[in-house]
DNA sequence: ATCATTAATCGTAATTATACGATGAAGATA
DNA sequence: TATCTTCATCGTATAATTACGATTAATGAT
């Protein structure tokens, strides 16, 4: 069944491919999901509800972008019920802004005049 | 209308908000996108028809993902019937890079034990 | 004039994403 | 035991994405 929070191919940077750069891409393809993002970070640590406080969407939405963001692996998730705390899985999500800038920048490098 | 390749309102890193950052992230969601992207980076300027020569997808589907980078500011067209020219835009790429880079690196900053 | 090449667009089918309310599960508390 | 809080999941409706073949448009070559 689907992929844990840390998945083991997308430790390394190099061995990333179109596939998995566009999972990480799609997670991060959605308003929503780039403002939970922030808000977890800017927090540190936060559930579900301090989100639902924040968006204006429903608690199943917030629910649900959770877990796009955790299966893509940007967040890490500790439930202890009727709590779950959501937070950056920093690791990752460094080594996934690296291969970003290294991509992005690859395709920058030439002089097409 | 639409907004063309060189959207002046994704010009500016610090101006880009969730919705514009969604947008690239979209763009560069799909991995036929991204095989595209690098292909045209590797060639600096190619037409359609040399990347359905090596994606295995249809000429009107590579036509509409090109549209989709395009639309998204992350390559340029310079049309010539019945040639259309791809390009790189690297001016836009490098600050989404920028703006990637230093969105997660944001996400990762704190101490969270 | 006819044909070939290249690429955009249209129509369409299948799949995926997004959102919601309702429900269920787990534990804390009255 | 009954109630509250928090969160996940289910079912569902709607919209967006992805892909294809067919068609059209523009130009160059025969």
């Amino acid at each position: 069944m689907a992929n844990s929070s840390q998945d083991a191919t997308l430790a390394d940077p190099n061995t990333r491919g179109s596939q998995e750069m566009a999972v990480v891409f799609a997670a991060l393809s959605n308003p929503a999901r780039i403002e939970i993002l922030m808000h977890i970070a800017k927090h540190q640590c936060c559930g579900c509800k301090e989100i639902t406080d924040v968006l204006p969407l429903a608690q199943s939405t917030i629910s649900q972008h959770l877990k796009v963001l955790g299966e893509a692996g940007l967040i890490t998730v500790e439930t202890v019920p009727p709590r779950s705390r959501y937070q950056i899985n920093e690791q990752l999500l460094r080594s996934i802004s690296d291969t970003t800038h290294a991509f992005l920048n690859s395709c920058c490098k030439s002089d097409c005049s």
